[in-house]
DNA sequence: CCTCGGCTGTGCGGTACCGAACATCATGCG
DNA sequence: CGCATGATGTTCGGTACCGCACAGCCGAGG
């Protein structure tokens, strides 16, 4: 097994995972490409490893808002395990890296034949449901500063390093809101020294001070992930070295899913 | 089979709708009951014949908001299906009247003895995962007078009547407003004689008008649910009476899912 | 009949956004 | 170097909400 692996796979036993894989191709996420468009039809499924992708919906001739981010710990194209061969959502790359790709048959059969793989599959379905219904309120309820932060850490978490290339416009899509409020409350985290930026080019600095000014969707989403997988490798370390809250505990910058790389 | 029947069910070949059938037990839904609470665990799910059922999210301190509602048309509990016990979201009861109740366990055996019944299963929880994203996007950009609008229509298609009893307090709980924006919202549908209300009981007048200020969402669920189950016989009868547009057809009052009772 | 409690209407100031336009500034390229 | 391009910063007025408070009003129960 791979030093990093996608979770759901790395989650496997050795024979299904071995299976699994060799059903797979490797291929390179490329930042802005778009994986597929709502409503159209989907051919394969995607398991980031070093990559990360985001879920946008979209109303009208409203811009998008992000409703989901899939990173190492999930996959795109979960709709395939329920036998529908169609996105609900458009899905863009917003971290280039590796990902493993499953041609739609090829994931149904290995489905059937992997208990295993199904499990984790419709656990991770179920954690982007939650995913989901979280955005819904958070959208509703949360100002663009709180969210914008939560933004970042969850970025963070997925692309594996605390520096990306996103410029205000491309975050105003994310979170659905003009560039102006982005550059308002960009500009405060700056001040504050939270994050750095110039350019298309952003840093996260403080990453436990961010966690402390983002809305609690940031913890939440943690926290349902960390209830479908409660004895994994990641989960299990960070029982050693944490709280039991997520509001306020440190957050390492290479933190993932409730870990804590101690 | 009954004259009127949940769709997961009725959709069933005759022999797995009586096996399925005869592991449910009929339960009267009422009004305002709580059928579960958010992160609790889950012993049952509910098939609804007449009564309706509302999700509900929440936040912090924060109002709910409604992000789903199941009628005869699906079912609560999907996440039974996934092998998850634990309940995502609220779960109250919209509008009284029979469902049919199941065991998890019972339910978990059936689906994997029931091809049929796993294929309705999967693909509800596909549009039920549309419902919610469509949820997301309405939340952030919709005003408040067309998600009423919405919200009318999509309870009227469940209720199977266009009479009910809600007060602008409860309106407000569902859409995550101030009561005062009900009161503002009602008394402009109430004045362009689209609606009739007093003190807690609210009668549709004119659906063609509300679905004529409703915003797209109420279309885009529906269409949601017609692509996965293109040839139901609702969606078949829809096809012979309706334009292509969802936005400027005539929507009876008993319409549902699509369909035109013509 | 009257009263009380739940439902509805109204008015007030505040604010977090929006849309549009314009100003500045860094970067890469001819 | 100078200039186009694209990223960021600022300003303006407008609006759709919010929180709060209070006023009317219907209907059930004493």
């Amino acid at each position: 097994m791979a030093a990093v692996e996608n979770h759901l796979i790395a989650l496997l036993p050795r024979a299904d995972r071995r299976r699994l894989l060799a059903l797979c191709e490797p291929v390179q996420l490329v930042l802005s490409e778009v994986l597929c468009e709502a409503g159209a039809q989907v051919r394969h499924a995607y398991f980031p490893v070093d990559g990360f992708i985001s879920l946008v919906t979209q109303v009208d001739n409203h811009p998008g808002v992000e409703v989901g981010m899939i990173g190492r710990e999930g996959m795109l194209g979960v709709q395939l395990a329920l036998g529908v061969a169609v996105a609900p959502l458009h899905a863009l790359v917003q971290g280039p890296g590796m990902a493993w790709r499953i041609g739609a048959v090829a994931l149904r059969r290995e489905l059937a034949r992997s208990t295993a793989l199904q499990r984790n599959v419709n656990r991770y379905l179920y954690v982007l449901m939650t995913q989901l219904t979280i955005s819904a309120a958070c959208v509703r309820f949360h100002q663009i500063g709180p969210r914008l932060a939560r933004w970042l850490l969850m970025s963070e978490d997925r692309a594996h390093t605390n520096r990306f290339r996103v410029t205000h416009e491309f975050l105003a899509y994310m979170l659905g809101v003009r560039r102006v409020s982005i550059t308002a409350a960009a500009g405060g985290l700056q001040r504050s020294g939270l994050i750095e930026y110039r350019r298309g080019d952003l840093t996260v600095l403080d990453r436990k001070g961010l966690a402390a000014v983002a809305c609690s969707c940031y913890a939440a989403d943690q926290r349902a992930y960390a209830e479908q997988w409660p004895r994994s490798r990641q989960n299990r370390m960070r029982g050693r070295t944490e709280s039991d809250s997520f509001g306020t505990i440190e957050v390492p910058a290479d933190a993932s899913w409730g870990a804590q790389a101690g």
